[in-house]
Parts: C-alpha cells; sequence; structure tokens
RNA sequence: GCCCCCUUAGUUCAGUGGUAGAACAGAGGAAUCGUAAACCACAUACGUCAGUUCGAUUCUGGCAGGGGGCUCCA
C-alpha cells in the first residue's frame, strides 16, 4: 500500500469513529463521546453512556443505524470556530469540555467537522467520499477504558471496529482474526496437553503437563548447550530472599506493588524472588576476582514471581511464576563487546532452530524526559548507549532505536519475531547494566593490582518460557518442528494382528533415539491417522500386511494426505538428521 | 484493580421456575478394518455462597474462575 492509500484508509477509519457516535446517539440519547482514533488495524471510539450499558449484543443494530445514517453523510465539512463557540457546541459532553480548555491553554487552534447533520469536535483528517468509501466497515469489540488512559479517572465503554478500502479486504482481515482464534495457545495447549490451570492453585500459575515439560526442558537444553559452548556456567539460588537484598538492588522500591511479600513466624520480611540478578550478584561477590578469571558468566532457569493484576493475567502470556531462562556475565568494559556478541551468536543460533527466520532489532533507550525512571547519572547512560548502538550498527542488517524501552538499570538490545501470521512478538534481550555494579560494588583486580569497576549483561534467549511457548504454539498452529514434537512418530498398526510387528518397530525407533509411540488400540486405520493428526504428529508408520516384514514402510506427514514407501533404515536416517538439525 | 461479557460432563455445545440432552474423549462390548473418526451400549455436569419463591440449574446479588480490553489523543 502506498502512503497516500495508507493516509486515505486511515481516514476512512477515523470518519468511521465519528459514524459510530452519530448512531450511538441516535441509538441512545444522552450518550457522550470521548475520543475515537484510527489506529493500526481499525478504528476505536470510547462513549460514556450514562447509567445505561451497551454490549457486543448491541452492535447489529447499532451497525444497523450506522449504515442507515451513512446514506445521507456527505464529505466533511471542516471549519476553525473560538473557544466561545466551542464551548457552546459542547456544551452537554464533559470530555469534549475538557479537551477545548486544554487546547485554549496550549493556544491550539479548535476544528470542528460535519458530514451531513452531525457536528463533532475533530482536529481533522476525514473521508471525502463517505457513502461509497466508509461502507466497508465492521464493529468488533467492546472494552473498558479509563479517560486519558488514567486509572484514577472514569472508566469509559469503548468500541472497537474495523474497516477496508473493499469487501473482500474486510473478509479477508476478519479470516485472519478466525485464524489467530484457531491458533490461539490457550485452545492449542489444551488440546495438545501441554499445560493446564487449576482454580486450587490460582489463576496466572500454569501447571505443565508431561508432553509440555518434555517441550520446554528440550528448549532449554538447547538454550544450555549452545551457552556451554560459549563459556557460561549453571548456578543455583534460592526462590525467596531478605528483603535486605532488593532494598539494596533498588528493586524494593521499584517493584513494591508486584512483589510476592512472606512474614516469617519471627516476623521477617521476605519476597519471592521477582528476579534473579541481586541473587547471582551475590554469588559473583563470593570472592575477588583477578581480571585473569573474567568474565564470570552464570545461567540458571529458574522461576520468578510477580504479583501481577489479576485482570492482567492470560493464558501463558502473562502469568504469576515465570521461567526465566536467565544470564549474567560479569566483566570488563572492555570485554562487552564480545560477550554481546556471544549471545547474539546463540539467539541467531536458537531463534532459527526453532523456526523463526526473521528477527528485527530494536535498541531500547532511557526515556530522557523522565530520568526519575532510571538508577545512575546521564553520563553513565549516554556512554552504555553509545556502546550498545556501536554493537548494533555492526552486528545487525538495520535495527529501530526506542526511547523509553530501556530496563531501569541499563540500556538494552530487543528482538523481535514474526509469526507466520504476520504479528510481532518481543523475545530476546541482551541488557547492559552499569547500575547493580555500582550499587553492590563489583569490582575485579586489574594488571595495575587495583579494584576495576566492572559492568553486567543480563541476556535471556527465550525471556520467559511460558511466553516462548506460547508464541511458539501459535506461531506454529501446534504443529512444532519434529526435534520438539512430543511424539515424532506414530506407529500405526492396521489391525490387531499387525500388532507384533508395530511394537518391534516401535522398539528398533526407540533404540534410535526417537520419540515413538506405538497406537495398538483396537480401532480403524482412519481413526488411528485422525487421532495422530489432531496430535500434530509429525510421521505416522502405517503397519500392514504389506509392511509387516518390515523391509518397507508406508510413511504418512503431517498433513499430507499422500504416503510414501520407504526403508526403514532410511527412514531412521531421515528422522535423526532431522533431530539433529534441528530443523 | 477497573469496565463489559461469560460459566451446564474431561472438551465442545443444547435446554428448562418443578433438578437436564447430545457429540467427542473415557471405561465396556462388537468388528479385525489400508490413510481424518463416530456400530452397540455404560458412566459422568447445572462454578460457589446467599436472597426471592411452595419450589432455583433457570430470576437477583456477593464471591471465584474465564474472555475482550484499559492514552497508536479532539
Amino acid at each position: 500500500m502506498t502512503q497516500d492509500q495508507q493516509q486515505k484508509l486511515q481516514q476512512i477509519r477515523h470518519s468511521l469513529a465519528h459514524l459510530t457516535v452519530a448512531a450511538a446517539k441516535s441509538l441512545w440519547p444522552g450518550t457522550c463521546n470521548a475520543i475515537g482514533p484510527a489506529i493500526d488495524d481499525g478504528f476505536y471510539q470510547d462513549f460514556d453512556f450514562g447509567t445505561h450499558t451497551i454490549s457486543e449484543k448491541d452492535f447489529p443494530k447499532l451497525e444497523k443505524r450506522m449504515r442507515e445514517i451513512l446514506k445521507h453523510w456527505k464529505p466533511f465539512k471542516e471549519w476553525e470556530v473560538s473557544v466561545e463557540e466551542a464551548r457552546k457546541m459542547f456544551a452537554n459532553n464533559p470530555y469534549k469540555l475538557e479537551l477545548i480548555e486544554d487546547f485554549a491553554t496550549k493556544g491550539q487552534k479548535i476544528t470542528v467537522n460535519d458530514p451531513g447533520n452531525f457536528l463533532d469536535l475533530c482536529r481533522g483528517g476525514h473521508s471525502d467520499n463517505p457513502k461509497e468509501d466508509m461502507k466497508h466497515f465492521k464493529l468488533l469489540s467492546t472494552a473498558g477504558a479509563y479517560w486519558r488512559g488514567d486509572e484514577k479517572k472514569k472508566m469509559l465503554t469503548r468500541i472497537y471496529g474495523t474497516a477496508f478500502f473493499t469487501d473482500e479486504d474486510l473478509q479477508k482481515h476478519l479470516t485472519m482474526l478466525e485464524e489467530a482464534k484457531k491458533r490461539d495457545h490457550r485452545k492449542l495447549g489444551v488440546e495438545l496437553d501441554l499445560f493446564t490451570f487449576s482454580d486450587l492453585v490460582g489463576p496466572g500459575l500454569p501447571l505443565w503437563t508431561p508432553r509440555g515439560t518434555l517441550i520446554r526442558n528440550l528448549l532449554n537444553d538447547f538454550v544450555w548447550e549452545l551457552r556451554r559452548a560459549r563459556g557460561y556456567e549453571r548456578v543455583t539460588i534460592p526462590h525467596i530472599t531478605k528483603k535486605d537484598l532488593y532494598e539494596k538492588s533498588g528493586h524494593w522500591d521499584k517493584f513494591k506493588n508486584e512483589l510476592f511479600r512472606i512474614t516469617t513466624r519471627e516476623e521477617h520480611v521476605f519476597a519471592m524472588k521477582p528476579m534473579n540478578c541481586p541473587h547471582h550478584i551475590q554469588i559473583f561477590k563470593r570472592q575477588p576476582h583477578s581480571y585473569r578469571e573474567m568474565p564470570q558468566r552464570y545461567t540458571e532457569t529458574t522461576m520468578v514471581y510477580r504479583d501481577e493484576q489479576t485482570g492482567e493475567l492470560s493464558g501463558l502470556s502473562r502469568v504469576r511464576c515465570i521461567t526465566q531462562d536467565d544470564a549474567h556475565v560479569f566483566c570488563r568494559q572492555s570485554q562487552i563487546k564480545d560477550e554481546f556478541l556471544k549471545v547474539w551468536d546463540i539467539i541467531d543460533a536458537f531463534y532459527k532452530a526453532v523456526g523463526f527466520s526473521v528477527l528485527d532489532v530494536r535498541l531500547s533507550l532511557h526515556d530522557p524526559k523522565h530520568f526519575e525512571k532510571y538508577l545512575g547519572t546521564p553520563e553513565l547512560w549516554k556512554e552504555a548507549e553509545g556502546s550498545l548502538r556501536a554493537i548494533a550498527t555492526e552486528r545487525a542488517k538495520q535495527f529501530t532505536e526506542a526511547p523509553g524501552e530501556a530496563a531501569f538499570y541499563g540500556p538494552k538490545v530487543d528482538f523481535m519475531a514474526h509469526d507466520s501470521i504476520g504479528r510481532q512478538w518481543q523475545v530476546a534481550t541482551i541488557q547492559l547494566d552499569i547500575n547493580m555494579p555500582e550499587r553492590f560494588d563489583l569490582t575485579c583486580v586489574n594488571e595495575k593490582g587495583e579494584n576495576e569497576r566492572i559492568v553486567m549483561i543480563h541476556a535471556a534467549i527465550m525471556g520467559s518460557i511460558e511466553r516462548f511457548v506460547s508464541v511458539l504454539i501459535e506461531h506454529h498452529a501446534g504443529a512444532f518442528p519434529t526435534w520438539l514434537a512430543p511424539v515424532q512418530v506414530q506407529v500405526l498398526p492396521v489391525s490387531t494382528k499387525h500388532d507384533r510387528s508395530a511394537k518391534k518397530l516401535t522398539k528398533l525407533l526407540l533404540e534410535a533415539g526417537i520419540r515413538v509411540h506405538c497406537d495398538d488400540a483396537n480401532e480403524t486405520v482412519g481413526y488411528k491417522i485422525r487421532k495422530a493428526e489432531k496430535q500434530k504428529v509429525p510421521y505416522m508408520l502405517v503397519i500392514g500386511d504389506k509392511e509387516a516384514k518390515l523391509t518397507k514402510l508406508a510413511v504418512r506427514l503431517r498433513g499430507q494426505q499422500k504416503t510414501k514407501d520407504m526403508m526403514v533404515k532410511k527412514f531412521v536416517e531421515r528422522v535423526t538428521k532431522e533431530i539433529e538439525k534441528r530443523k
């Protein structure tokens, strides 16, 4: 889409927000409209319906009225008005009045518009042919949203909708939403039996089944393998700590509300760890370090606990216990680049193996307007950000810079993956930490015998395993690459008289290191195939009279109708190769 | 936390002011089957606590759990 077209679509969508208002006001007099912008894939409009509540059930009625009103709409007229005029025009809409006062104090122009018998306050940018251009729309959902995003202010009702140039585009978009729903990890997670929740355990606390645990461990083992090759060592820490540790690290203050606290019977205050760095720092600090033993690279896959608001919880994407594949590198200034690039190598290798070919790189910097959110001095930050920028420039094909996205202790490089239906997810991260080393006085003894300040690098490859698995499930629609599939090969005897041959074959494959399952249920072949397809097993081996001698196999691939004949030996070689390549 | 919606079997859904019906899954049979199941028959559910009522799974409210969201500004 050209920029012009994109702008035009934005105008159409924004105009539809106005249309929603016009229709809502005519259906429910007394309705006040707040803001209604175009957004990435549609638009929304905020309302105050007073005591009346509306829901998705009202959409057919609302859409119908919208279409009726649209018939009488002409190209939008836009003109400027004075503050007094504006106050008069919107006297019974407190939200518009608040905005008008804002604009007045800032000295901004005030404009209104009218597409035909419907006046609204708006900065402009509307459809110039409403009757034709605005036809292809649909209302999607309602939501609560705070006035101006401030949770201390009133909760408004937000209506989301979308619109496109043509009906085909609209239908395509709706189909995509359906597809996303089908891939929803919460649904697939149940179907594939990967994880579950229990009301007794609580929301946001997933329980991993044998299959789910298998996948977690496979992923984690792979990360460990990549790290071990680069000099990392594993450490282990307890999951609780005295509050003193977080007072010193600064987390107590920053994460007060999210900490799970524990008071002992002797009235000492402990906290569940919300992160691992302060613990790992204590391991580093157990003894003085010579420059000769730097860097020290600690890694540990472990859970952290955060008291998220219940409304924020969602499936695996937002949980209260997060498994991090965490690593902390304690190194000298001069070693930052090498260590960063090592992590970068791991990230590249890992994401290729799990099926994400493209990773976007984002340099996350501090927000200069709100320096109070960060630890340290502006000078320290400038230097740290400079070195990350240099590394990213050298290593990344291209990258974007995002002020305000840094961690509170330092800038970072974030990696974003694109999934198979075009969504973007933040996944891995490498963070430079200049502040914890100051706070905890971390040093090494350098060549001159002096204590030299060191830096820390925080590096998570998957980040949160929960979130990562949710992204992975949705990306592959549950059909994992062979190396990750809980069951890689399903053996299907045609009838019970083939069970013996099937078991023999299963044993053969098991010995070759393949995760194989023999479906010896007393059912038809068609039924067994259906079961294996639903479980997204990559390979199915059908054993009947023709194959009973185990020289040749009928191999059926996941998602494909055709079968292929193959020798047993060749099949084992092929699958083994596929698993080893992690492709 | 806040706003709106939802909660019936393990899962997906139907239904009623007089305590419920199905499909798949499960256990049991029959059949011994060649590339996406469903031949027979069995068991299993109204989230929870109150209120209204002669009577509540159904109506009302609290609680719990789930879903859509919570500044891409007029």
